[in-house]
DNA sequence: ATGTTC
């Protein structure tokens, strides 16, 4: 199917609906949010996708394919489902396989100038220290290596709380990690020892695929909002960024193997028509339902102190390569994100207010100014997002609006998304001929593998000016600044 | 995304 002879109604200019006339089963409408350079590039996938999961139990308002929507795992990924507490139902498909995979950014006090000679060094040492590639596990002479199999559980249940408590971080990184970095119902014990054998060696590693660590530089021109960046900790143009983009790892993809098993079988039991395996889900109220929210709360603990212990060991590279204490170089966590979760949160919906379990893949949150869940001292500004780009383009910092909670349950998009599959990626351009090419170009790039790098080529993901364009224009997002890459490290 | 086909 192709999205070009689908039925759809124009709600306002960055606002397509797809009736329930479109598809049998379907309880609410289907919702695209895209400039129309975005609409003719949606995959026929991903409306058979969204539609699939407007048909789910207790779905409210409408299924969302945000502007950077592409094909995933039974849901697309750049997509948010929010099912009532009580009727509906939860989906590890609706989270995906790399549970909280996510991004946080970092400031710095160094300017272009500073960075650039030193560039190669640091990229260098930083892929010394952080563990990337795939299955990549931490040596043995690490210290974290070592962690009893209890220690990994209390790592399970309180997440970046437990780098703070063991000397990983500074105080005001939890108070900037959604969730303060721990989500509240993780019961270790709903994890399988085969998931907690996978990411017991994996804590501070980045992964593969599109996960990096990157450095950046905001250019002259790129901040939309400076009186909002400033409190940010945005200095202005030159000043050095830095972006950690990874995930849960084996563990998180070893709970949602188990749990999509799991959720298939029960599927039979409690009734449910199963209109495609992938979007297998359960009752959230249900002991399935439950279980998998409790370990789903474990492996997004998992990456929240994932990310928490890669900045450690940044900090301490920077402090290494650049002669100073870590304190002067700032290194100050603007905020962490989570892009693959499912929460529970309270909405509007038909002017009353509910609780939802909101799933978002592919998705981040962006909650407005004066939300209770935003840091205090964010509180006049909205929730930091920050968008992931290819790491031949730019990222992005915005914040969360009021727009956003009336239309996508304070949900915005997560990156840039792809174009194309990485295996046809991988035969338009060779891994070796890129890195050349983006060293040339003044970006110094490193990748655990050659292929993997190549599957990574800016031109396999869309325009992430265009998708921010449609963020704003929808009113879902508020830009504050773009960052360009220096230096990139690629799992 | 992933010990990339338990």
């Amino acid at each position: 199917m192709s999205s070009n002879n689908v039925p759809m109604k124009k709600i306002d200019q960055s606002t397509w609906e797809i009736p329930v006339s479109f598809k049998k089963g379907m309880r609410v409408p289907a919702r695209l949010i895209v400039t129309p350079a975005l609409k003719k590039g949606i995959e026929g996938g991903v409306i058979d996708q969204i539609t699939n999961v407007a048909t789910l139990p207790g779905i409210q308002k409408y299924a969302i394919a945000l502007p950077d929507a592409h094909r995933g795992y039974g849901f697309p990924i750049g997509g948010v489902a929010a099912m009532d507490m009580e009727e509906g139902v939860i989906s590890p498909g609706g989270v995906g396989f790399d549970i909280n995979c996510g991004v946080r950014m970092l400031t710095t006090t160094l300017e272009e100038r500073d960075v650039r000679p030193k560039i190669k060094e640091l990229v260098e040492k930083l892929f010394q220290r952080v563990p990337a590639g795939v299955g990549v596990k931490l040596s043995h002479d690490n210290f974290l290596a070592s962690i009893s199999r209890s220690v990994f559980d209390a790592v399970l249940e309180n997440g970046a709380q437990w780098c703070l408590e063991n000397g990983y971080a500074r105080d005001e990184d939890v108070r900037r990690i959604e969730s303060q970095g721990k989500m509240l119902r993780a019961d270790s014990s709903k994890v399988s020892d085969k998931a907690k054998s996978r990411g017991l060696r994996q804590l501070g590693t980045l992964g593969s695929g599109n996960h990096y660590l990157e450095i950046q530089v905001i250019k002259p021109g790129d901040i939309f909002d400076s009186e909002m960046g400033a409190k940010f900790g945005l200095t202005g143009p030159y000043q050095v960024t830095a972006m950690i983009h990874c995930g849960s790892r084996g563990m998180g993809h070893q709970v949602a193997s188990d749990y999509l098993r799991t959720c298939l079988t029960a599927m039979r039991k409690y009734n449910l028509p199963i209109i495609d395996q992938e979007l297998a889900s359960v009752p959230i109220t249900s002991r399935e339902g439950e279980d998998y929210f409790a370990a789903m709360s474990c492996a997004s603990n998992m990456a929240f102190a994932n990310r928490q212990i890669i900045t450690h060991n940044v900090r301490k590279v920077f402090s290494e390569v650049f002669h100073k204490d870590e304190e002067e170089l700032g290194l100050n966590l603007i905020y962490d994100v989570a892009h693959n979760i499912a929460k529970i949160e309270e909405h509007n919906v038909d002017g009353q207010k509910k609780k939802l379990m909101v799933h978002r893949k592919g998705a981040t949150r962006g909650f407005p100014p004066h939300h209770p869940e935003i840091p205090e001292e964010y509180k006049e500004l909205g929730q930091p997002i920050i968008l992931g780009g290819s790491m031949e383009t730019s990222s992005y910092l915005l914040t969360g609006t009021q727009k956003a909670m009336e239309v996508s349950f304070g949900s915005t998009a997560h990156g840039a998304g792809r174009t194309m599959s990485r295996s046809r990626a991988k035969k338009q351009i060779r891994g070796d001929f890129l890195q050349r090419k983006m060293r040339e170009k003044g970006i110094y790039v490193k990748g655990a593998s050659m292929p993997g790098l190549a599957e990574e080529a800016g031109f396999a993901y869309k325009d992430i000016d265009e998708v921010v364009n449609a963020l704003k224009i929808s009113g879902i997002g508020h830009p504050i600044v773009r960052v360009t890459p220096l230096g990139n490290v690629k799992g």
